[in-house]
RNA sequence: GGCGACGUGGCCGAAUGGUUAGGCAUGGGCCUGCAAAGCCCCGUAACCGGGUUCGAUUCCCGGCGUCGCCUCCA
């Protein structure tokens, strides 16, 4: 049974499931109006880790996550470049989608778009309205927060001590606003920009309206697990689950934020600060699993540091686990079903919070215990402890490669190694290894013959 | 100002009131014709000051430092 830290008591429990055996999970989506970058990459790649381990653990996911393509920022980048606006968020989430596919996150179970549901969004605003929790202004509809008892529920911090801070920031909006809380619910548009039509006047949804819609339509009142980077926390959950308070339904039950990918001077990546890396780069410069891998040796909660000497040793770690594919792949081993302990640790282990790094030091040790069955001469073990590694692996969607086939004529160079050596001619030998290296190749010789493969 | 997190060996990063995290890097060894791979070993880690305790890196208090949230943000 997973048990996970839940952001309203703080505490790790149980997560349950309305239905037996079946997830529904909820995660906040990107805005399409630029490239992602490492932190949304950390998001998708924790919540696909969480999803594949609990379908590997034999429960049935329904994971939705939404695609914002309506959007203030849109618009300005649209002005800016003088596009139109649905251009630029078609092109970022084809963008979007294959980066993800290259960080080998699976595809959601759905993907609502939030102009697919502004029908919906107007629908729900006029039921605020009728319950007397929103109002109008000048440019939009409001919130108003004092009529949710409980607002400042995952924020841990009661309205008026959120108020009474703040320090330097503006309070964005009207200066109408009944307080400075209360947050847009539906913005009028002004010449030129999308609208929809609306009983207040032509317009957009707000940010936080869209995924409370499309969460309790696709997902139904009280879904299992709602999820998103921490900085989702508050305001945008807050005032999400402040709707649908206040609209007197039952929102996620379960509440999951994961923690910040940093910079190297440990401050938070985000676009205000101009420190954020594009994913894109690091897709295109490192093998992209080594970035699920450095962030399975991190907990999902604490910030990552992620830098060259990071992203290195994730590369030479998961260099270690490919090797150990490769040797295991050819070492021909008799056929068993994975090591039953080894397993069942393995789910110990990640049952607790996601302890993902406690996963990876086990996983390590049974590639140890593996490598020690096959010196050893233990087959049945190695294979059993190699299956389980392999499993474990998939589980958190670490898929490890052995090295290609290489190629007849190069296999044929190995032969004529080996012979050389059976024939103790060892300058020939060295002159056939250094040129199957020059090529670009690893050279292993054992007792059973020489294993060449790609670098 | 309010709320919260954190400060672990060269780097990254966990758990934990007392006995090995783990990864990466470095060094030594075994194996090997030499390598590579694999295995083994070493590293005398816990920001500072008090306190509780037989015993604290782990709990409490205080300090110092870093970071996050308090309506852009994964």
């Amino acid at each position: 049974m997973l048990h996970l830290y839940d952001t309203v008591t703080r505490e790790v429990r149980e997560l349950q499931m309305r239905q037996q055996g079946k997830l529904d999970i909820y995660l906040c989506g990107p805005t399409v109006y630029g490239p992602p970058h490492l932190g949304h990459g950390r998001a998708t790649l924790v919540y696909d880790i969480l999803r594949r381990y609990m379908e590997w653990s034999g429960v049935s996911v329904r994971l939705v996550s939404n695609i914002t393509d309506i959007d203030d920022k849109i618009i300005d980048r649209a002005n800016r470049e003088n596009r139109p606006w649905n251009e630029i968020t078609h092109k970022c989430e084809s963008v979007w989608f294959d980066a993800m596919g290259a960080l080998g996150v699976l595809r959601p179970t759905d993907v609502p778009h939030a102009t697919e549901y502004v029908g919906q969004m107007v629908e729900m605003i006029s039921e605020l309205m009728s319950r007397n929790a929103a109002y109008t202004t000048d440019d939009g509809v409001y919130l108003d927060v004092k009529s949710v008892p409980d607002y400042g529920l995952l924020a841990h911090q009661s309205l008026d001590d959120m108020l009474s801070g703040g320090g330097d920031r503006e309070v964005l909006g009207a200066a109408q606003k009944r307080s400075a809380a209360d947050f847009a619910l539906w913005k009028f548009s002004k010449p030129g920009e999308p609208s929809w039509p609306s009983p207040w006047g032509e317009g957009r949804p707000g940010w936080h309206s869209e995924c409370v819609v499309m969460s309790l339509e696709l997902l139904g009142e009280g879904f299992d697990l709602h999820c998103g980077g921490a900085d989702l926390r508050f305001p945008h959950h807050e005032n999400e689950r402040a709707q649908a308070v206040a609209l007197g339904k039952q929102f996620a039950r379960h509440w999951m934020h994961n923690g910040f990918v940093v910079d190297t001077e440990g401050e938070k990546m985000s676009k205000s600060l101009g420190n954020v890396a594009n994913l894109l780069d690091l897709v295109q410069h490192y093998d992209p699993r080594a970035y699920r891998m450095l962030l399975l040796q991190t907990h999902y909660r604490s910030p990552v540091k992620v830098g060259q000497d990071n992203i290195d040793a994730s590369v030479n770690a998961l260099a270690g686990l490919d090797g150990f594919a490769d040797r295991m792949s050819k070492a021909s081993l008799p056929s068993s079903e994975p090591d039953v302990e080894t397993i069942a640790r393995f789910r110990e282990v990640m049952d607790n919070d996601l302890d993902t790094t406690g996963a990876m030091a086990h996983i390590f040790d049974a590639v140890r215990r593996s490598n020690i069955a096959i010196d050893e001469g233990n087959g049945g073990q190695a294979s059993a402890l190699s299956l389980a590694v392999l499993q474990m692996c998939s589980a958190l969607g670490l898929e490890l490669r052995a090295a290609a086939e290489v190629d007849a004529a190069t296999m044929q160079r190995a032969s004529d190694l080996d012979a050389a050596r059976a024939a103790k001619d060892f300058a020939t030998a060295d002159v056939i290894r250094n040129e199957l290296q020059a090529a670009g190749f690893v050279v292993e010789s054992t007792k059973d013959g020489t294993r060449v493969r790609r670098a």
